[in-house]
DNA sequence: GGCAAAATAGAACGATCGTTCGATTCCACG
DNA sequence: CGTGGAATCGAACGATCGTTCTATTTTGCC
């Protein structure tokens, strides 16, 4: 019932704050199951009844672990963010500050969104699902979302006055352009399975770098960076 | 495209004025209906029980027009691509080949996908329900998105030709770029509720310009004049 | 106006959903 | 080792889903 399939040594090795009852595994199995669900059906699709088939339990058994289908929700998103920081933000944020940590950002987002094996992004699906259904799972949904949108946020300011974008660059527009890039991708690699996508996606990356980013040593009025190519 | 079911006998006759028998009266009505739930609840969200509920109808009166609830997303998919011409793809193949009708084009698509009082759109929100879902509800929905991305290519081909955007310019990239300043604007306008979303759209798509668009002495008739960056 | 055909209603079905509740099994700790 | 509490099960509930079937109403046409 541990997450890896019947390795029961495996488990002590792993630094435990919480004292890990027996209830905290199958609750970490359960939600493990419901990520991996979400991903493929959605939030929206995600059944109690199908989880307790995948995890070998009763019905009740796995309701109990979260009392409501919503919290089982929240719960999923909540653990989508935890992944999503550590295998996206925390290694990027050990980047030098401005361009290098903002291309690691993007680089590992991408690559986050465009695996097809494995799940798609929650926060792109949720953001759709949910869009017209207010409740707590769109609040919590909102929230880690804009959490992740400030700290791009941030380290695109770090990377003004750092001095790698332009001085006149709006954050917030310079995001929005960044976050197209990716919903396109997610789009065509997932829905369409346009083959060069995720190229797509880096070579729009680069394009909206040439004109954030200043040139060399250039004033920000000189617009016209005409770099070659890559 | 007459696929299966609803055209009794009159196979023949596709362009023919329909006899707007009391059945295709109340189809449509029903169609209407559908579109307006599911573009607040998603395709998957469309319920036959809802639908007869508003439309004052019994389930099984709503249920006989398409056979199954497939029939009817697919429906559902097929009014959406034919309003989405008639609001958007129609008005603007009328302007001027070339950036105008790029420009009209694109202005067109921002509108329609903006208006969160209406409709969101199905093709973003269908993309998304069905990107891991195969069938004939995706194949159906994949079409049509393909077709409006051939269209809009065929429109970045005409501007290539015309002289009004770079010789070197990549149709298959442009479009990935256009697209996902309107995912863009899908996410934060109708998700995050994000004011100025339209504009971020409107100014990305002027950036996007800036690059693909052959500087003003370049072009072979006075393309454009050039603000200075507003 | 009458009549076949089309359109709609109504009831019932099996399935699945989230949820509740009481019984039962398991585990941790004194 | 035993026991109390946590964890889990099994069955059942009401609701809703898509779908089927049989009546009944309505419509279009001669």
């Amino acid at each position: 019932m541990t997450t890896s399939t019947d390795a029961p040594a495996a488990d002590a090795a792993r630094p435990a704050p919480k004292p890990l009852h027996k209830g905290r595994q199958t609750r970490a199995a359960i939600l493990d199951a419901a990520l991996a669900l979400a991903s493929h059906m959605g939030l929206e699709g995600l059944s109690i009844g199908a989880l307790a088939e995948v995890t070998q339990m009763s019905k009740s058994g796995v309701f109990a672990h979260f009392g409501s289908r919503e919290e089982l929700q929240i719960s999923v998103i909540r653990e989508y963010h935890a992944r999503f920081e550590e295998e996206v933000f925390f290694p990027a944020i050990r980047e030098p500050r401005g361009l290098p940590r903002l291309r690691a950002l993007f680089e590992r987002w991408i690559r986050r969104v465009s695996v097809e094996l494995d799940s798609g992004c929650i926060y792109i699906s949720g953001a759709v699902e949910f869009d017209d259904r207010p409740g707590p799972v769109r609040d919590a949904l909102a929230a880690m979302v804009r959490a992740w949108h400030a700290a791009l946020q941030r380290a695109i300011r770090i990377g003004i006055e750092a001095g790698h974008l332009r001085q006149d660059t709006d954050p917030t527009q310079m995001l929005f352009e960044l976050h197209g890039l990716i919903l396109a991708l997610h789009h065509d690699a997932r829905f369409l399975r346009t083959p060069g996508a995720l190229d797509r996606a880096r070579a729009g990356f680069e394009r909206t770098l040439s004109h954030y980013a200043v040139p060399a040593a250039a004033a920000p009025r000189a617009a016209r960076a005409r770099r070659a190519t890559r």
